[in-house]
DNA sequence: CGAAAACTGAACCATATGGTTCAGTATCTA
DNA sequence: TAGATACTGAACCATATGGTTCAGTTTTCG
């Protein structure tokens, strides 16, 4: 069984949490950015962006390298791994309720065969 | 393109990123509770549990009844849907940034297989 | 060298969050 | 009807969050 490590997700889905934190991931998406670039984009004060920044960071969502004076913000390794498997666990109770209320007991016995419980 | 009503991915999420209020959803996914039950479980007020009960009702991740003087709390109907949403499509993204860097990327491929569970 | 660019850090501000207590209201139940 | 149970709402508190300004520091470049 999966052990989920909280405090790992508290700061994983709080960094989520934010429109603007959002939009970074996305912009990192299709390509690293400096802090500048994203302030710009965002419409923020470089230190408004650094803040965002640093809460990506911390959830392990982007990292960061410095070179010269620019320090480039790429997405990070695995970031979304943990918060991706802990809704994919829930949405599978979750679902598996609401079949069962539903009446169509079909899905909620196929989950009940796969998860040995 | 999926278009991801922003206000709502800020609550859900927001409701995810406390290590209570998951609990809560988990305790819901085995039975349907009152607040009293839940504030028992979670050590915590009455009125501190209703909060986390309001967020995650504003969410959309619980809905709540009251039939006499008690409240019954119960898992929503797709609450978790849009924020599994959101971090599947980025998620894609992400791993095909890695696929392309090579690197860290057996491992979270061997995470991707195993996902099927 | 000297000035501009890019970041950093401290300090500040308004608001939100997570929790409490206390004082109700509404609903059982004896 | 009286008292216990279950919730509700207001008020309060400490801390966190999202943002700012301002005063640096480090690099780059003419």
């Amino acid at each position: 069984m999966v052990q989920f490590s909280t405090s790992h997700l508290d700061v994983c889905f709080a960094a989520l949490s934010d429109a603007t934190r959002r939009g970074v991931l996305e912009e990192l998406g299709s390509s690293d950015a400096s802090i500048t670039e994203l302030a710009q984009k965002f419409q923020m004060t470089l230190t408004g962006m650094k803040k965002h920044v640093g809460v990506l960071e911390q959830a392990g969502l982007v990292t960061t390298e410095k070179a010269g004076r620019v320090r480039t913000c790429r997405l990070g390794p695995s970031g979304l791994e943990e918060g991706a498997a802990w809704i994919e666990a829930r949405r599978q109770i979750w679902n598996a309720r609401f079949d069962a209320l539903d009446g169509v007991v079909e899905a909620l016995k196929r989950e009940e065969e796969v998860d040995g419980q």
